[in-house]
Parts: structure tokens; C-alpha cells; sequence
DNA sequence: ATAATTTCCGAACATTAGTGCGGATATAAT
DNA sequence: ATTATATCCGCACTAATGTTCGGAAATTAT
């Protein structure tokens, strides 16, 4: 996809706070002086390339006719508040390969499930996914079957951070709080009546971190 | 406050109707031909009236420069869903009282702090509320220090359902999957590697039935 | 009934606001 | 350099749109 110039960009976020101050979409004229633009066919030019990107969509011949992208209609009833919405990638289960999202997979992500959470308690969502827990095999991070993990796509944890790591002597992947002491790596369950394992710190390799976990029991 | 007329309902409830569908407000023009009336001035002084009444602002000279009372900002960057406000009633922990909504509880919410969930992963959210864990007292029924256990005040459950019991004899309370077994009810720890127990059923006061379970790792 | 008030009508009127067009400038490709 | 291509400029044109105004019709008050 064409990138956008600068003007449009400035263009789309001017809309964007236009609509949050006023509830309606600016005019040309609007963004032709809250943009400082010479003339106003130059705005309907952006505008058009901005529809033509995607970002926006017009109606033709119609004052204002503006609609941003991913806008949503209003809302009544229950209370809305920001949410992010997270690809459900698929699940996990005891010897099963760790799903991951892949560079290729992001791109095709069209028709994935997606699970909404809220942002005030899930921050801005950025790189994070979801799977789906299948059997017992996590019961040592008190993690049972169905429960929803939400997790990061990072290769670097701190320490006391619970991730998902790979041991590679024998191509194993668990959930486990992660804690790096220099050569050796501390691998501890999330259960304290578990014991911890230690391993050589390149025997291990850290997948993704733990967000979250939900579990819903309808 | 004067009544609103007929004629002044069905014009806030077309432009609501409108603004659902274009994300913009309607011309007077729009207004007139999708409410049926013969001139533009008489939706204009309807407009006003209305504008009168507080039911709707009107920007003046501005086209569809209306903005109806109550009317959410618009929202960008992530995406608005419905939720529901489940109200944080207090912490359990081992050997504290299990806090439940009183009835004099619910009326003085009121600066109570709130959880929003997801209303696709929640439902309606009647009689819901929240509690934080201190402590790691329900490692039985894999739920760890610092988890948000999601709360339905009822004292019927269905066999299989997790909830929170009290045993009568000896005044403890704990979160088990529950089986009215006849004369006998069984209690089952979420960890299946846990034993199950059973009790006379008149020693089991079941409390809440446990909806879900959040547990963020920041 | 009569008067006062509200609501409606139709038709202009005056801005507001989207669009088109010739040409100037820039930016990128050959 | 030279051709394409994308942006920009200013201006005019026209459609869209809010407003005004005299008077009719309906509603309510006295």
C-alpha cells in the first residue's frame, strides 16, 4: 500500500479531532484552514487519495460526507469503553507445535477470530495474541483446559515475567516464570508447590510472554 | 418541560437513525424529506424547538451542525464494544470472610471501583461482581495470588459448576466445581491431581457461582 | 366566540460547500 | 535532460443547505 504524505496524514488527523470536538465532520473549507492548505481542490485531492488508501470514505456531492475508517456507528445502551481487539491464532496442547504468529501470518489475519478486551486492562494491545488451552498440560501454571492465554510476541522477558519458552535439548515448550541467573536459566511453575528446574541459559528460548489468562465458565 | 410533539420525536429519532447510518447528521433538507414534511422553515423551527427543549444543539449557519444530547464523543484508534461495569466488592484471601453484595451494599456502590468486561464474554451482567485473591489459598482451584474472580450472586448451580461454598461445620469457605449427589454433595477442585470430597448436603451453603477468572501479568 | 399562541406552508434568498479546469511546481522514472 | 506522474494553486461554477418572511391553519387560552 502507497504510503501517505504528510499533508494527508495531517489531513486524516485533523478529521479525526474536527469529529471528536464537533460530533460532525468538518467541511473542505474546515480542513482547507485547520490544515493551512491554499485551496480547497487540493484538500478534495487528498481527500480522494485518502479514499483511495482506504483511510476514508466519501459520498459524493454531500456536505461533510466524511467517514473516517474502522469508525464505528454510534451507541446506545450499555456503557462502551476502548477496547483492543486480539487475533485468536489458535490453540495449545500438549505436544502439539506452539502456535506463533508469523510475519506472513500477520498480513493474512482477514477472517481470524478476534477477541475483544478492554484496554484499561490490557494496555494498548500491540503485538499480542491469543490462544486457546486444550487438555491439562498446563495445570502446573494454573492454567486448565479452555482457558484463554493472552500473550506478546517478544524474545525478551524480565525476570519473574511468566513466559513461553522452548527447551530446546528436547523440543519442549511451557509456560513458566522466567528468571535469567547469568549461564543458567530458572524456569519456575506459577503452582508454588512445584519445584523450579534450572537449565544451561542457550538451552532455552523465550517465545512470547504471558499477558493474561481468561476463564470463563458460562 | 414541555412535551416534545409528534412531529419533534420522529425528527430526533430520524436523526438518530441517520447518524447510525452515515456517521453524519442530516440536512434540514434530509430531515423534511425523510419525515415528510412540506417545508424546510417548519423542520428548521422544529429544530429549534427541540434545540429549546435540550434535546438536541444546533450549530447555527453550520450544515448538519447538530449534535444530539447525550451523544457519545466519537471514538478513534481502538475499537468501541459493548461492556459491562462489574463493581470490585473487596479481596478474599484464607480465613478472611468471604465478601458478598448485601443488599445495603448494592444501593451504595457508588464510588466503588469498577471492572469492565467484555459483554460478548461476559452476558448481560446482572448480579455480577468482582473479587481480587490475596494469597495463594486457592491454588487448589487453579487461581493464584493477584486474580480477578468474576462473581453471579445465586445459590443455585448446576452440577459441573464452579462456585463459592461454604461447609457450615467447620465455617470455612472455598471455590470448588460442585455435584448435589442426593443427600451427599461433592466438591471437586479444579485441579483434577486434587482429590474430591464430599459433605452432607445440608453442611454446603452455596454462595456465588464462579463466572470467570482474569489474571493479569503486567 | 375571540384572542393569543403555536405550528405549518411555500417560496424566495444568501451562504455554505463540493467540484472542475487550466496551468504552475514539484517529484520520480528513463 | 526529458518525459511521466503526482501535487499544488487560484478561480470560477454550481449544487447543497440554512435562513427569512408573510400569511394560512391548527391549537390553546380567556
Amino acid at each position: 500500500m502507497k504510503t501517505l504524505s504528510e499533508r494527508q496524514q495531517l489531513i486524516l488527523s485533523f478529521i479525526e479531532e474536527f469529529i471528536e470536538e464537533h460530533d460532525y465532520p468538518p467541511t473542505v473549507r474546515d480542513i482547507q484552514s485547520g490544515c493551512g492548505i491554499s485551496s480547497t481542490s487540493v484538500v478534495s485531492y487528498n481527500l480522494d487519495r485518502l479514499k483511495d488508501s482506504g483511510a476514508l470514505s466519501r459520498d459524493s456531492e454531500v456536505s461533510r460526507g466524511l467517514k473516517l475508517a474502522g469508525q464505528k456507528g454510534g451507541s446506545s445502551g450499555p456503557v462502551s469503553i476502548d477496547t483492543v481487539a486480539v487475533p485468536l491464532l489458535g490453540t495449545i496442547a500438549a505436544g502439539s507445535p506452539f502456535p506463533m504468529p508469523e510475519n506472513d501470518t500477520w498480513s493474512d489475519l482477514t477472517g481470524q477470530e478476534l477477541i475483544d478486551l478492554p484496554q484499561a486492562i490490557i494496555g494498548t494491545g500491540d503485538g499480542l495474541y491469543a490462544l486457546k488451552v486444550r487438555g491439562e498440560s498446563m495445570i502446573d501454571a494454573l492454567i486448565c483446559d479452555g482457558d484463554l492465554v493472552i500473550m506478546e510476541q517478544t524474545s525478551t522477558v524480565r525476570n519473574g515475567q511468566m513466559a513461553a519458552v522452548r527447551i530446546k535439548s528436547d523440543n519442549s515448550t511451557t509456560l513458566k516464570h522466567y528468571y535469567a541467573e547469568g549461564p543458567r536459566t530458572r524456569l519456575e511453575p506459577a503452582n508454588p508447590l512445584m519445584e523450579a528446574m534450572t537449565f544451561n541459559s542457550d538451552d532455552v528460548e523465550v517465545l512470547s510472554r504471558v499477558v493474561g489468562v481468561w476463564r470463563y465458565l458460562g
